[in-house]
DNA sequence: CTGTTAGCGCGTTCAT
DNA sequence: ATGAACGCGCTAACAG
């Protein structure tokens, strides 16, 4: 073998093609100025005087200069990212909170870090060692139970937490009031006429709660003030334990004449049963949704509609002030639902062809 | 005024919450050993005796001790982050990438970065400027065109680059062949014995390539195979779009028998106005989508199956290669499309009816 | 208003 | 196999 010689500190082929991003020091060498000055004027410190302000900036321009954030988190603490926990990164709910966090952050210039949490021990997993240690400035849990000790971990850390989509005592949040509305859809089915409506819920399998626990409790609730009998259906998740839980209704002796799904997802699996069924919605079974998503309007699918991009917006809002606060936000922020009509819900055969006469059309 | 006697160097009142998180020369001290040792240790760097190496993990994991990820990319010029660019959050297709980007990149202990870059000039904007310097490993682009420009950048800040969703000569990508699938799904129309088959494409306001194009061309070039004349209409993205382009089709002085739409969420729109205005499918008109995304199988609806979340996976894959190899990683993932034949896709009424004859019903 | 100094927390040479 | 020094790129205290 031959040995080469390769003398050290000698360029090689080697570290040639390294493209050296310019630093700090190398737009301080272009303007004229000291380091100190670069980074005051850079950063849009107070204490340098106008001409010299804007000769750095043409220096750091002509050079495409950009600060390295690491190096300044590194001394300042602020990472400039912020970490959104989802337990799911398919279902329409996420992609459009991530999209209201992701305008919000943009606006000040913050990173958007997302973890799918699928169950409460990636959640811990995530909480306990990976990469919060300077990793990230604060934490949105969009509907997402932490755990009270995932939580307390965070607390010790010293990074602030918003919940997304949950109300949480004490701590910051925006949330809607999941009860009041799924109250408020059932009266309308009641308010229809109908008496015997049903309440479709998927299981929770993973640990987490998707607000299903607090729509239950409003329909319930709405259910007993009108002295009618809830009848609750428990399936997967998703519009396929929507399906199943429409054909286990539809097997009962006496089949519900309207369906509250605790989400239109699970909404369109009754939908797409009771079509296949023959069965005539809302001619002979009204249907209510819950969310107002994309295809719920398609689909005609009178639902509860909740403002889930400004959600995402409002909570990226608090979790930037909590980062610029450097002291604990515990803002509550409640936004409101609203009922969208459409052609899923009338009222009920009985009533049309009843005693009480009108317009009805019969066959 | 009260001057308060307050001694610099003297703790006060101000520093002690500081809930100060364990450093590494914090885990040294408590096994006795020096800095470099635990780095070593806890890095898995080879020359450390065993017993050290155990004591120092003990140590480490006592004092609930992570390394700081921003104060060793400080000095590896490893981020541990991988940024994800998508031109929208909200569909079906992205958020189903990012949970295959996610998986991956969990399992390398690698964090996600998500930007979305609804237009060209964001996209130009980001990386230009923005959070490039030193903030990530390598780029994913999900379903976007990078420009030449915003390309050659990144070449320049040595930032390896994979393309998901679309082919580029040249560099690291994975994608299906969009013409290919396209034309075999016209061929599948063709078959069945439509000869007026309509292609509804959206109109691309962003500036980015969905993938359009390519799907179009599969269109017209198995149309043009079957010696078919072309019928294209062109309207804004989304179920709206579809709803336009089907409203279009059905003033026609000969609509088609076949709708082939550049997406499921397209031909949803075109599957409601075909509902709302009793055009009964598919035994008027047949409709093919493309994506097989969750709805799709709601609604009966023949399209074209991609690997999406494998899609994800595999880019992710080839990022993380690409920042292991420190080098150019040009690899082509090519993955198969596979039609999914449901019930809105039929015979057409004419060849039903016509000569050929057979157990057709009329009426 | 500006420059100088001293670290932020860690990886990496070198010695030993 | 281990430890001491140095520096990554930047900001924050000081001095001038």
């Amino acid at each position: 073998m031959v040995a080469l010689p390769l003398m050290s500190g000698m360029p090689t082929i080697v570290d040639m093609p390294l493209p050296e991003h310019p630093r700090m020091s190398d737009v301080a060498a272009r303007a004229g100025v000291s380091l100190s000055t670069v980074s005051r004027a850079l950063r849009g410190a107070s204490g340098v005087a106008p001409a010299v302000r804007a000769e750095v900036e043409r220096a750091a321009a002509e050079l495409g200069y950009v600060v390295s954030r690491g190096a300044s988190s590194l001394v300042t603490g602020v990472t400039g990212r912020i970490a959104v926990l989802v337990p799911f990164l398919q279902p329409w709910f996420f992609g459009v909170a991530l999209a209201g966090v992701s305008t919000r952050l943009r606006a000040s210039g913050q990173d958007m870090l997302v973890y799918q949490v699928g169950d409460v021990d990636e959640l811990d997993a995530y909480v306990r060692s990976l990469p919060l240690r300077s990793n990230v400035d604060a934490v949105i849990a969009v509907a997402l139970d932490l755990g009270d000790t995932a939580v307390a971990r965070l607390d010790e850390i010293g990074l602030p937490v918003v919940f997304c989509g949950r109300r949480v005592p004490g701590r910051a949040c925006v949330f809607t009031d999941d009860t009041a509305a799924a109250a408020g859809a059932t009266r309308h089915l009641l308010n229809l006429g109908h008496r015997r409506v049903a309440y479709v819920c998927s299981r929770d399998q993973t640990g987490f709660s998707w607000s299903s626990r607090d729509r239950l409790r409003g329909y319930e609730a709405a259910m007993a003030e009108a002295g009618a009998e809830a009848v609750v259906v428990t399936e997967p998740p998703g519009h396929q334990g929507g399906a199943l839980a429409m054909a286990r209704l539809l097997s009962m002796a006496e089949p519900p004449t309207a369906v509250f799904a605790e989400s239109d997802d699970v909404a369109m699996g009754v939908l797409q049963v009771a079509r296949r069924s023959g069965i005539d919605v809302p001619g002979d079974v009204s249907v209510m949704g819950f969310d107002d998503n994309d295809v719920a309007a398609l689909l005609d699918l009178t639902t509860v509609a909740q403002p889930v991009t400004e959600m995402g917006e409002r909570a990226a809002e608090l979790a930037v002030r909590a980062v610029r606060a450097a002291g604990p936000v515990r803002d509550h922020v409640h936004l409101d639902t609203r009922l969208v009509v459409r052609q899923s819900t009338a009222v009920p055969r009985s009533r049309r062809e009843g005693p009480a006469g009108g317009t009805e059309q019969r066959g």
